[in-house]
DNA sequence: CCCATCGATACCTACGAGGTATCGCTCATG
DNA sequence: CATGAGCGATACCTCGTAGGTATCGATGGG
């Protein structure tokens, strides 16, 4: 039996048209975003919908909304779109290493594990043949992403927040959560805290991040972006977080950390995809896993991350060497 | 922030160009397997080759191989058209299924777990709200393709055969491994067997399956493509085969089963893409779990089931109702 | 040494992706 | 109830490029 061409219609450029438009279920800003005329977008879609004989979208003159089919297609199109963008990053990736700039990217929430992770590079630095490793700090939340549509070779994932199907992962640390308040708030006299504790407190209402499309949730808390922002405010007074544990080193003195005995453990963990065999992804696995065993203190350099946001700008790193 | 479009240059066409040209390593026959001229497929790669900027193939006149590059895309590749093609499949069932005809495709090797098969299509028949099953019974490690291009939505595998990674699994069963002989032959009469007494069995070299791509390994065992035909072969003094525990009761007369104490013990599951949280894989899921505290013999039906070869053509579906 | 094999190049054609103009429907507004 | 703004669909045109044919040039076998 002969292997076959693959015999599907799809082409990777309707599906991106469509996720552009189940995204913004409006064509108009779609095709903007596109970079595109509203018209031929209109026509890619309602070909595509025929050629897969199913409905995906139900317009009105006022509104569009998906239906069962399109919701599925959102879902797994999206899959399809990141594989393709990881196979494009990842051989140009290996195209590099072959022409003899090897690199690894490496991705992790922006202000988390800031000692772990200092650790981790230091001592797989140490690896004889160990090659330059790219930092990439990114949203919460956003670390999967990029090792998914191939951006990053490994990230830095949080259990339970993160979800890890489909990756292979070593477990790194496992701790539990605190409080962070405004010093001088009632709450601080506590000696520990339940999460309903945190819940509804008049004056602290929970911060609100923007969602993966830029939108901030509905809620009384204040809008943040950026940690440094969330500590600001909080020392201000306006608001309250819940982190983990490592997370204490990183505090100012105008706040104040009150254990939080019913949060669930966080687990950080490192991640990467599984087929991906190379063997710098292998040994810094295998470094992660030593370091479990290892004395706690060896001496640290300062490290040098590059920061980068989930915008399409390709992130700039700073070696690690 | 705003969520932005796709902004990578690959068009799924290129990749399955690449990926038919990267599996036969030779432009013609690559160029005849996609139902096109060569002359257009060259160009076609060479133009992807530049706006990758990595070189893919290295090609002589009379060779073609791939760069370390181009075995990251081949791999990468066919995991992303696979994805495409899942979208393209579990798209069309939804629309199915909200048009009415609901019905899950399930997968299985042809020839394996029989019996427990059949009860758990039964049990699962019995829950009310269960929809239509189509079993498709396909090649030794074909189900997971099945599965990973959303041909199938469920599937039976075998660990540690098969690769579960990025599934959902639920375990139906763990058993060793017996070996089938031809009556009479003389290592019949061993009450157990190891492992290293199946190899180099001077009159019994292990039967060769096909890859993949058709073609059959090297070696001395005879070339089979089917249980039927292997077990004919070994009834004839041909050839031995290993296989879990639970096969015994598809044997005939003319051979005997020996079990092997050292062989890696076989686990069945049932695995389904870990995102599809439909309800009817839900209710599966859920059915497989509740058999195995289950007594044992519930009644049975004849299960009609339809073959399917991993070649195109749709697969046919027997009605489980 | 010559021919068979195979990928690359040159050149042409035609399909379809994408643009502009406009229509037709729906709802908010006074 | 009339009007206009907002939005998706339709009509029509243009041009880029995917794909075909003919042929070249390199390489290795007989």
């Amino acid at each position: 039996m002969v292997l076959l061409a693959y015999p599907f219609l799809m082409e990777s450029r309707e599906l991106r048209y469509f996720v552009a438009v189940a995204e913004e279920l409006h064509f108009g800003r779609a095709a903007q975003r596109l970079n595109m005329a509203q018209p031929p977008l209109s026509r890619a879609i309602s070909l595509l919908e025929r050629r897969l004989g199913a409905e995906l979208l139900l317009r009105t003159s006022r509104s569009v909304t998906l239906t069962e089919a399109g919701t599925v297609l959102l879902r797994e199109g999206r899959a399809a779109l990141d594989a393709m963008e990881a196979a494009e990053h990842r051989t140009r990736r290996a195209a590099l290493a072959a022409a003899g700039r090897p690199g690894l990217v490496l991705a992790t929430k922006a202000g988390a594990s800031g000692e772990l992770l200092a650790k981790l590079l230091d001592a797989y630095a140490a690896d004889p043949g160990s090659i330059r490793v790219d930092v990439v700090l990114c949203a919460p939340g956003e670390q999967e992403r990029l090792l998914r549509n191939g951006r990053a070779d490994v990230a830095i994932l949080h259990q339970p927040f993160d979800d890890t199907t489909g990756f292979d992962t070593e477990e790194l640390l496992t701790e539990g959560q605190i409080a962070v308040l405004p010093a001088g708030h009632a709450l601080t006299t506590r000696e520990n805290l339940r999460l309903k504790d945190l819940t509804d407190v008049e004056d602290l209402p929970a911060p609100r991040w923007p969602g993966p499309d830029g939108t901030y949730p509905a809620g009384p808390g204040p809008e943040v972006h950026s940690h440094t922002q969330l500590l600001q405010l909080i020392s201000l007074g306006r608001t309250l977080m819940v982190a983990p544990d490592s997370c204490r080193s990183q505090l100012r003195d105008d706040v104040v950390a009150v254990p939080v005995t019913d949060a669930p453990e966080v687990t950080t963990v490192i991640a990467w995809p599984p087929q991906s065999r190379s063997r710098a992804v292998a040994d810094l696995g295998r470094t992660s896993l030593r370091l479990r065993s290892l004395p706690d203190q060896a001496p640290r350099r300062p490290v040098m991350m590059a920061t980068a946001g989930p915008a399409w700008p390709r992130a700039a790193g700073a070696p690690q060497g």
